[in-house]
DNA sequence: AACGAGATTCTTTTT
DNA sequence: GAATCTCGTT
C-alpha cells in the first residue's frame, strides 16, 4: 500500500496519544488499517491490539481488509464495535465484573420493558412521556455520564412532579433489569466503564492486555465511551481517527468539540491532519464544500481532489416519491446496460421509511440489493414472536420474552401474563415454570406444550423454528394482515438458524449484531445495489450515488428544527451522504411527500440546506408535472 | 376486570 | 404499516 506523507507520518507516529483529525475521502480508514499493519510489523503481538469501530459494518470492513493487508496475523486483532469489545472482556471474566448471567436487551426488549414499569408506575398517563421518550432521556442520560435526573432538570422543561414520576419508572426499570439479568446496550459500556475506573487491579489486568487502541470515528465518542478510553489509555497508546465535520451521533451523547479537546484530555498527545480528498471528483466536493461553508459553526474544511474534475453534481425533481423512486431504478438499470455493474451504485436515504417506495421498485424490477440500516430481519414483530419462544426455553426468567409469547394466546391479555409471569419467577427450572402455566385454570394445554416441544431441541435452532412456525401458523395469520407475504421471513430465519449449533447460539449471535433480511441468503461476492441509511454509510463509498428525499422536511428533518445543534447535525449528516460519491452524484427531491403537508412551514423551508444552491455547482432538472414512463 | 376488535395517529438516525 | 387508544363484549 502506498500511502501519502502526512499518512505516512500518522502511521507510524511514535506519539502515545495521537489524534488524526481526517477529511472525508481522506483515507482514514485506509490509514488505520496501515497503522495496525505497521504496529504488527513491528512485533506488536496482534492480541495486544485493539481496534475499535462505531457500526458493525466499519468493523467488518476493517477486519476483512486488514486481514488482506497483514494475512494470519490481521485476523486475530480485535476489530469490532465498543460494545462488542467490552461484552468480550466481561464475558470471559465474569466475576470481575460482577455477575454471573446476562441477557444483553436489544432496543425492542428495552421498550417492552419500558412500557410495561411505566404502566405499572402510571397507568395512562399522557403527561409522563411515553416508553420510547423515555428510553430516550435514560439512555442518553446514561452516555453522557450523568444521572437521569440531573440530565432531565438540566435539559428538559418537564415539571418536577413529572420528573419526579420518571424518576420512579426509572428506577423500577433497573429493578427489572437487575432482576433478570438484563443488560441493555448501556449497559455493557457502563458496567465496563466503571468497573475499570473502580477497580486499579481489574483495570490493570484489562487494559494491561493491550500496548495500542485504534478508534476510528472518534467525533462520534460520547462521553461514556471516552471514559473506557480513558481507561485502556492508562497503559496502551491510543491512535483516534475522526471528523468534526462528520459527527452525527449526537442523539447517543456524542460532542464532536471532543476532538477538539484531545489534547487536553490526555497527557502526551498530538493532533496531525490528513487534506487530501482521493475519493471524489472536484465537482462533488465543490457541493459539499459549499454545504459547509454555509453553516455558522467554523469547521475549517475545504475539501481538495486529488483526482481533479469529473462529472457535476445533478439534482432532480419530481411530483411524487413513486416517481422519483422509479427514475433513479431506471437510472440504474440504464447505467447497468452502459456497462457499469451493481456494486458501483449506492442509494442514500435519510431514513429507513422513505427507502421504501425504491425497495419497491428495485423488488418489482429484479434488480439485487440489500438494505442496510432500518428494522432488521430478527427486529420485525412476527419473527420476534418466533424468538420469545426459544428465548424461553433457554432461559425461563426471561420475562419480556413471555409476555411476548403468552399474550400471543387468545384468553391471555397483559394482566393474565403478568401473574402468570409472577408465579413462574419463583420456579428453579423451566418444566416447574411450565407447570404453572398447566395449573391455571383457563389454559390451553398448548400453551406449556409449545414451549416444552421447542426445549427438546435446544441443539438444532432450525429445526426448533420450523415446529414452532407450524404451531404458531394459526395464531400469527389470525394477528398479521398479509400473512402470505410476512411468513416467507421464516424460511430465511430457518436458514439462518441452521448455521449455529444451539438456539442459544444463535440468539446470542444476532443480539448485537442484527442482519437484514436482504443480507442471508447472499454471499459477500454477490453482485448487488446498495440501499443505506446515510447514518449507516459513513465510512463507504461508491462509484454512482444518489442521494433521494433531498427535500424541505427532510435536510434538516423536520424533527430537528427549533434546535440549532440538531439542524447543525443535519448539515453533517448531508454532508456525508454527499462526501460518499467517487465519481458521480445525484440528489433527487419529491415535493409532494405527505408530511411534507403537514411540516412544510416558513420554518421548514427557511432552513432547507439546499435553499440558495448556485447553478455553477449543480444541474438542476425538474420533473414535476412530466409523468415518468 | 380483562380481553379484543376497530379506529386513530404518526412515522430519525444506532449500539 | 405499526403502535396506541377507545370502547364494546365476555
Amino acid at each position: 500500500m502506498d500511502f501519502n506523507e502526512q499518512q505516512q507520518a500518522a502511521l507510524s507516529s511514535t506519539t502515545r496519544n495521537l489524534l488524526v483529525l481526517a477529511g472525508a475521502g481522506t483515507g482514514k480508514t485506509r490509514t488505520i488499517i496501515g497503522r495496525a499493519s505497521h504496529l504488527l510489523s513491528q512485533g506488536v503481538e496482534a492480541k495486544r491490539l485493539a481496534l475499535l469501530t462505531f457500526t458493525r459494518r466499519s468493523a467488518s470492513e476493517i477486519r476483512s481488509r486488514l486481514g488482506k493487508t497483514s494475512g494470519e496475523a490481521g485476523t486475530q486483532v480485535f476489530a469490532g464495535t465498543f460494545h462488542h469489545f467490552c461484552l468480550r472482556i466481561m464475558s470471559a471474566r465474569r466475576n470481575w465484573f460482577g455477575f454471573e448471567d446476562l441477557t444483553v436487551m436489544d432496543r425492542d426488549d428495552q421498550l417492552q420493558l419500558m412500557k410495561f414499569v411505566r404502566g405499572n408506575v402510571v397507568g395512562k398517563d399522557s403527561v409522563i412521556p411515553q416508553a420510547s421518550q423515555l428510553l430516550n432521556y435514560y439512555s442518553y442520560a446514561r452516555n453522557t455520564n450523568q444521572s437521569p435526573r440531573a440530565y432531565l432538570e438540566k435539559y428538559t422543561d418537564h415539571e418536577m412532579p413529572v420528573i419526579e414520576v420518571m424518576q420512579k419508572i426509572f428506577a423500577a426499570y433497573r429493578e427489572r433489569k437487575l432482576a433478570n439479568s438484563y443488560f441493555d446496550y448501556d449497559d455493557i459500556l457502563h458496567r465496563f466503564a466503571k468497573v475499570l475506573h473502580d477497580n486499579t487491579e481489574v483495570r490493570q489486568k484489562v487494559a494491561g492486555q493491550y500496548d495500542h487502541v485504534l478508534v476510528d470515528e472518534m467525533q462520534d465518542t460520547n462521553p461514556l465511551q471516552w471514559l473506557i478510553l480513558e481507561n485502556l489509555g492508562q497503559c496502551a497508546h491510543l491512535f483516534c481517527v475522526g471528523d468534526d465535520a462528520q459527527s452525527i451521533y449526537a442523539f447517543r451523547g456524542a460532542d464532536f468539540r471532543n476532538v477538539h479537546s484531545f489534547s487536553q484530555r490526555l497527557q502526551h498527545s498530538q493532533t496531525l491532519k490528513l487534506e487530501e480528498n482521493y475519493r471524489s471528483t472536484q465537482e462533488i466536493l465543490d457541493l459539499a464544500n459549499w454545504l459547509l461553508e454555509r453553516s455558522k459553526l467554523n469547521y475549517d474544511k475545504k475539501l481538495r481532489a486529488y483526482r481533479g474534475s469529473g462529472i457535476k453534481p445533478q439534482l432532480v425533481e419530481f411530483d411524487s416519491e413513486f416517481d422519483e423512486a422509479e427514475w433513479v431504478a431506471r437510472a440504474i438499470v440504464k447505467r447497468r446496460q452502459e456497462g457499469a455493474v451493481w456494486n458501483d451504485h449506492m442509494v442514500l436515504c435519510r431514513t429507513a421509511y422513505s427507502a421504501r417506495p425504491l425497495e419497491a421498485e428495485l423488488i418489482e424490477r429484479k434488480i439485487p440489493y440489500r438494505f442496510i440500516g432500518g428494522t432488521s430481519l430478527l427486529q420485525m414483530a412476527h419473527v420476534r414472536d418466533l424468538l420469545s419462544v426459544l428465548r424461553v426455553a433457554v432461559n425461563h426468567r426471561d420475562e419480556i420474552a413471555w409476555i411476548r409469547y403468552l399474550t400471543l394466546w387468545p384468553g391471555i391479555g397483559e394482566m393474565t401474563a403478568a401473574k402468570l409471569i409472577q408465579g413462574m419467577a419463583q420456579m428453579q427450572d423451566l418444566d416447574q415454570a411450565l407447570h404453572v402455566i398447566d395449573a391455571w385454570p383457563r389454559n390451553a394445554p398448548e400453551v406449556a406444550e409449545t414451549v416444552r416441544s421447542i426445549a427438546r431441541h435446544l441443539e438444532d435452532p432450525a429445526q426448533a423454528l420450523q415446529l414452532l412456525s407450524e404451531a404458531l401458523d394459526p395464531l400469527l395469520d389470525n394477528k398479521y394482515d398479509h400473512w402470505e407475504s410476512r411468513c416467507k421471513d421464516f424460511q430465511l430465519l430457518e436458514q439462518l438458524a441452521s448455521r449455529h449449533r444451539s438456539i442459544s447460539a444463535f440468539l446470542e449471535r444476532y443480539t448485537l449484531d442484527p442482519i437484514s433480511a436482504t443480507e442471508i441468503s447472499r454471499s459477500p461476492s454477490d453482485e448487488i445495489v446498495t440501499l443505506i441509511t446515510v447514518h449507516s454509510a459513513k465510512g463507504t463509498e461508491a462509484k454512482t450515488c444518489f442521494v433521494i428525499g433531498v427535500q424541505p422536511g427532510n435536510y434538516p428533518h423536520a424533527r430537528s428544527l427549533g434546535d440549532e445543534s440538531a439542524i447543525e447535525e443535519e448539515r453533517r449528516v448531508l454532508y456525508v451522504a454527499l462526501t460518499r460519491a467517487q465519481d458521480e452524484l445525484i440528489l433527487t427531491r419529491n415535493m409532494a411527500k405527505s408530511y411534507s403537508r403537514t411540516s412544510w412551514n416558513a420554518s421548514t423551508g427557511s432552513h432547507y440546506f439546499l435553499e440558495g444552491l448556485p447553478s455553477k455547482l449543480i444541474s438542476h432538472q425538474s420533473l414535476v408535472g412530466v409523468s415518468v414512463q
